[in-house]
DNA sequence: CGCCAGGGCCATA
DNA sequence: TATGGCCATGGC
């Protein structure tokens, strides 16, 4: 079997969309809540639930708001009692860790990870995005994008989320900046002219995917 | 009008 | 392990 240059993919990627300075949030806080909310839907109903709930997006506000009525302020982003439920679950861990993403950052990554992993409505893709872009830690997202654009390369890539990451992970540096711009890369690869007309002439990956073609 | 967008949970086999 | 149903809004 070939071997998969996930690093050249990311160099090329790089080259040509340059640093796209990810998570659109200005707070660790921020970011989290949005994770959730962007799930399954698309950044600017999310963008606009975060928007309605203005200065309340403050850990405190949010933990002793009551969930009918967080679920109204949130109802742009779509399955929003479900969303509300997920964040609330979400506040009970994040207060237990005194809402100190200082303090979670120090710990160990994949013992955090199954922490985030525990919370009912954080599953693999959510808990990875607040790993990368609210505790700094190194990891590759596994989100559609990331499946469609190594699929229409033609890589040979596992099904399972945690066997697709780990294939990617053993073959890159443990850098955290890498990881961060890698996975805002393929989401602004995804939603670029490549998206529909993967092969274009414009297509910074062509080369790669003549290999193939 | 139908389609889908930066998922995850749950039941079923 | 692997499907299928479910949750729901807003832009196009």
């Amino acid at each position: 079997m070939m071997q998969h240059d996930y690093s050249l993919i990311f160099k090329k990627l790089h080259n040509h969309y340059g640093p796209q300075n990810w998570w659109p949030a200005d707070s660790p806080f921020e970011m989290m809540i949005g994770a959730i909310l962007v799930q399954n839907t698309n950044w600017r109903n999310a963008a606009k639930a975060l928007h309605n709930l203005g200065n309340r997006l403050e850990p405190e506000i949010i933990f002793q708001m009551p969930e009918a009525e967080l679920a109204e302020l949130i109802r742009s982003s779509g399955f929003y009692k479900m969303k509300a439920k997920r964040i609330k679950a979400f506040m009970q861990w994040f207060e237990i860790c005194h809402f100190s993403v200082e303090n979670i950052k120090k710990r160990d990554k994949d013992a955090l990870r199954n922490e985030l992993l525990q919370i009912h409505g954080i599953g693999r893709e959510t808990a990875d995005v607040m790993l990368i872009y609210a505790f700094e830690k190194p990891v590759f997202v596994v989100d559609a994008y990331a499946r469609r654009i190594f699929y229409r390369l033609g890589y040979d890539m596992p099904a399972a989320y945690d066997a697709f990451r780990l294939q990617v992970e053993s073959q890159l540096p443990n850098d955290v900046q890498m990881y961060n711009e890698f996975h805002a890369l393929l989401d602004e690869h995804a939603k670029s002219i490549c998206r529909k007309k993967p092969l274009c002439s414009k297509c910074p990956l062509i080369d790669v995917c003549a290999q193939r073609y």
